[in-house]
DNA sequence: CTGGCCTTCTGGAGCGCTCCAAGGTGCCCG
DNA sequence: CGGGCACCTTGGAGCGCTCCAGAAGGCCAG
């Protein structure tokens, strides 16, 4: 089959030992050995099988992503973040997708364990930031992803509220007090968390009359989606009158929206002000760039890598939560009414 | 450490061996045996070790994928295919990204042979397609994507030339005979194929005066390059007059370019009719949506995948190489001049 | 010269599994 | 009632490596 140590030994003149000490104690080997050996491997261009030097007790250099879906910008974008601090530290990323799902989830994590990654990175399904407690039971380091974790664990995450908060008080300034949100129930936590930002600027504004923001729930965040909410919206009309500025979770949705509210003759931004939520790059390629949350994707994918490989490492490491802040990005879609 | 098959056989009353057994060979274990092995693999949550398995003889189920970025929508969507067949079959998915650089290939191919992978699918980098020699040589299955291959190979790719000859003919019978080309050289046979496939399809449409297509250089596939193009084109117009049909080698720079030529005050598609590459979903969602030629992306992804594991358990494998053809999508950035 | 110490190298044990030859066991048939 | 034959199960060998105790060699001080 494949060269082993055994033939770089035999050809190096030394013993499987020394070889072995060349890959990982370099120091304790003699200079001229040394480079014998190296030259050995290089003439018979070996590769140590990983498998077998993790059998032998090393750790593995393999870390695991598990996400909802690789073809998502927003996903994406964190995927290139990990990948690059995992390329940097020589490190191999193995990603799965669970679509949302959570038998997907658990069965993507067994894999992983099977092949003995030595971290796991888990963006969660709605319901599904627990079963990193089992990960951790085996002895792998783990970091919850796009999720708030509790202080016996890492996570990355942004601060949902903050945005909804962010987003409403622009529009509060803009003169837009009738406001609607528009998002699932899927994304869990994450949605209503923005929902709640908003509901408390309100109230802080001191400018809500009656409690309500309108919310819309749409089962999914795709542009068909904010599509229909917006005919919801528009046939909600006869009982509750057309909010003037609508939040999106997601800037699918609101691409969805405002093409859904221009197509029935309502205009963007002078009837109604609509704020998309991840700023991805889609945003200002339409063709009326949105006024969006920026979510600092790859910056979290790397934090979340680099907190990773520290736990995987360091012995002293704390666990940290580190909460991003999103940032309100204006573009044409808000204006004054 | 964590818990062995040997456990397993402890608890279940049985040898190692027979575990060992219903793991890989059922049948041959009685039902009564088997039975009481998994409630113990069940009590103890046995996760067996593949790494120690493959070192055992067995094979690996874990495949490679090799490209330029996981973050461009082209390279996610390819992936996100290769990921549903992976997951399917029960392999898991070990991705690294190359940013276009032969050394980081290199690494890449090295740190997943390392793994054991038992199958790698590489997108090459412009001059990196022979690396895979190497790989094929060590026993590993490979395929190649988004490169032409060849005959002891299987490969999955785009027939480019007619990409460009739908487009131009496209151009042609709207009646655009001033023709151009934007596109890098780092793409290497990708583009140059779409503007060979541009040029034989004006050689045989009879209607060409002077021989050449002009052809504009980008560095990058970008929208900024893009909208540089635009101004090189125009700037040109002293020597050569403006060409009213443009095919980009990409969708983005077909953004750019629509782009820099509107806020010239030339109008697409009433002064010039433009068309992209790859239909990404953006081209549907900017100001002017953009006739692009589309790739079937996730089925090459699909496709890629299964030609592997084709290659992987197959005794009989015989090489194919897969060529797609390319789908020209009309929008609204063609028209009649 | 010799003992002790340091540096360098060696080869055996063991990691968790698979594979396989060989060893039961029970049953049927002559 | 014994031989033959399934059918199951067992435990040793080995996969390619790491780790480690100890051997071998060289050097210096006493």
């Amino acid at each position: 089959m494949a060269v082993t140590i055994e033939d770089v030994a035999r050809r190096a003149g030394v013993s499987r030992g020394t070889v072995s000490n060349v890959l990982n104690r370099p120091e304790v080997v003699l200079e001229a050995t040394r480079t014998r050996v190296l030259e050995a491997m290089h003439e018979l261009d070996f590769i140590a099988s990983q498998p077998a030097r993790m059998l032998g007790g090393l750790r593995s250099r393999s870390i695991g992503l598990v996400m909802h879906d690789v073809g998502h910008p927003f996903f994406a974008e964190i995927a290139r973040g990990v990948e690059d601090v995992a390329t940097r530290e020589n490190y191999v990323l193995t990603l799965t997708s669970t679509r949302d799902d959570d038998e997907r989830q658990r069965a993507s994590l067994r894999l992983l364990l099977a092949q003995q990654v030595s971290g796991i990175l888990l963006i969660p399904t709605a319901s599904g930031a627990d079963d990193l407690r089992q990960v951790r039971e085996r002895g792998v380091a783990a970091v919850l992803l796009d999720h708030e974790g509790g202080a016996n664990e890492c996570s990355v995450a942004v601060d949902d509220v903050r945005g909804g908060i962010a987003a409403t008080q622009h529009l509060l300034s803009l003169g837009h007090h009738r406001l609607a949100f528009v998002g699932g129930p899927r994304r869990g936590q994450r949605h209503s968390d923005r929902l709640n930002g908003m509901r408390s600027a309100l109230a802080a504004s001191g400018k809500q009359r009656r409690p309500a923001v309108q919310a819309v729930t749409v089962p999914a965040d795709t542009i068909a989606c904010g599509e229909e909410a917006a005919r919801t919206l528009l046939s909600n009309r006869a009982t509750r009158r057309l909010p003037t500025g609508i939040l999106c979770g997601n800037d699918l949705l609101a691409v969805g929206m405002i093409r859904g509210l221009t197509s029935s003759g309502v205009s963007v931004p002078d009837d109604v002000a609509v704020v998309g939520y991840d700023d991805i790059e889609l945003t200002t390629l339409v063709g009326t760039p949105i006024t969006s949350i920026r979510q600092p994707m790859y910056e979290m994918g790397r934090t979340a890598a680099e907190l990773l490989l520290s736990e995987i490492h360091e012995e002293t490491h704390t666990h940290r939560n580190v909460r991003f802040v999103p940032e309100l990005i204006v573009r044409e879609s808000t204006a004054r009414p």
